[in-house]
DNA sequence: CCCTCGTGTTGCGTAATTCGCACATGCAGC
DNA sequence: GCTGCATGTGCGAATTACGCAACACGAGGG
């Protein structure tokens, strides 16, 4: 047995986390972030002072607002990403599903209560679905997400459902935990997920999960398209489609052969 | 005036970004972080430990070695680069100099004591120079870098280059402080820098600074090629056409228009 | 099979670090 | 110019984080 872990987190280093993520949702001043942290001021300024002497935010002459370093960012990404080139591994993946069904193709991974979309290849339709790489969405209404919750064991879903804030953004998104819970036991039935504009009104999405080599489910695969071309007659072809595509990546990436 | 700016840093967060960084370049393990700091192990620990707690890292089951969470830095590059998003900004411009020069063509800003690709176009010929965004270079021996750094007032300069570690990657790489220094008179007086082979045999590289509308240096603009095709004797010509487009690209920042 | 070594992890007391208060400074707007 | 408001900076108090020491565990060797 493991042993049981840690409960002291180091507060500094945790307040200081918390103000460099305030500032890459917008410019940030030393009262913001106290008001928000519920610490002084003086202690919120030398929190984005260190930041900064870091590099990790640059401070504007002017106006005093401590701002994200792009450079900074674009560095770390770069780190990671060679670590880990998502691009590389899953792009014939992402282009031959993107080919057989004429949508944006997006794989995902799970961070916290999000889906990142950490690689893509926007359709070439006139209309397509397109969003930027590193977007967040929340697990519950977006296929993706709910492709990888459903992966997971009931006991896990079920706190999860539970506990999670239900935010609504269309007519359409599923808010109520039950239903919520019926609706993921269907997925894992199904061997996907769809959003049926429940994120954004007019757009429908298809997912299904990626599994390594242990079997562990690691990212999601899906589509995004117009309700006009991704429509309900058409869903279950396209679904079949996502989920070749999608155990053609898992095998890929050592995944047992499963059923199918 | 504006005040004189503060000395002391908080020192928990200090050492808790230094040991994330750590974890970007390869998997760590408390005593690592420890002995590189200087530091005890528990101390190490425990800052591994909130990163963990954060999102930032992750732990090995296994080895019980933290590794970076790359969905965590997929979702700060996210935001960031949708606060900043230099690709819709230079898009155009990097096309428009690869289809020019038929090279790779990318774009840099200054991070520190290195230069970081924030946006490229990869060039179409079998054999182009290619490689990922957010890699970071030195500023002496990259084409970029020394863009940069000429753009700065003498004495800036003249301190960087004394107090700067030159590096050697090449044979052709300048180490000499006193050499650099002249290399760079004479890159301002060009206007554009040239990488000979200093960073990767058989690669030359030429840039020009990119100035906003305060007629600012903020970035450097250049193309990467094979000295096979890059040659001396086009290189006058090639630089013309990088010259061109960066002043575009300036321009189109809203630089104040200058000589030529 | 035991013994040792190295490392991750945790408890604890101390002392250094950090935090909050108070104030100086600067800036915008009546 | 005076007033409100926010940034930036000493300073003392005490919380916090640090290092020490110990435990658990696994690897490797005798």
């Amino acid at each position: 047995m493991p042993p049981r872990r840690g409960q002291q987190l180091v507060q500094s280093l945790e307040r200081g986390l918390a103000a460099l993520e305030m500032a890459l949702d917008g410019n940030v001043r030393p009262s913001h972030v106290a008001e928000a942290l519920g610490i002084d001021r003086s202690t919120a300024y030398r929190l984005l002072y260190t930041l900064m002497a870091k590099g990790y935010l640059l401070q504007d002459e002017r106006t005093r607002e401590f701002t994200s370093n792009p450079a900074k960012f674009f560095q770390l990404y770069g780190k990671v990403a060679t670590l880990l080139d998502w691009s590389d591994v899953a792009g014939d993946f992402l282009t031959r599903l993107r080919d057989q069904s004429g949508e944006t193709a997006n794989l995902g991974v799970r961070q916290a209560n999000n889906v990142i979309y950490i690689a893509h290849k926007p359709g070439q339709a006139a209309l397509s679905v397109n969003f930027a790489l590193g977007t967040s969405r929340p697990l519950h209404c977006s296929a993706l997400g709910k492709a990888l919750l459903a992966a997971q064991p009931d006991a896990v879903t079920a706190e999860w459902v539970a506990s999670a804030a239900l935010t609504s953004y269309t007519a359409k998104t599923i808010t109520a935990p039950s239903r919520l819970k019926r609706h993921l036991e269907r997925v894992r039935v199904d061997g996907y997920a769809v959003d049926d504009e429940e994120t954004f009104a007019g757009v429908r999405c298809i997912a299904a999960p990626i599994h390594d080599h242990r079997a562990q489910v690691i990212a999601a695969l899906g589509i995004s398209g117009p309700t006009t071309r991704i429509t309900h007659e058409q869903l279950p072809h396209f679904a079949e489609t996502v989920m070749q595509v999608a155990a053609q990546l898992s095998a890929e990436l050592g995944a047992p052969v499963a059923e199918l």
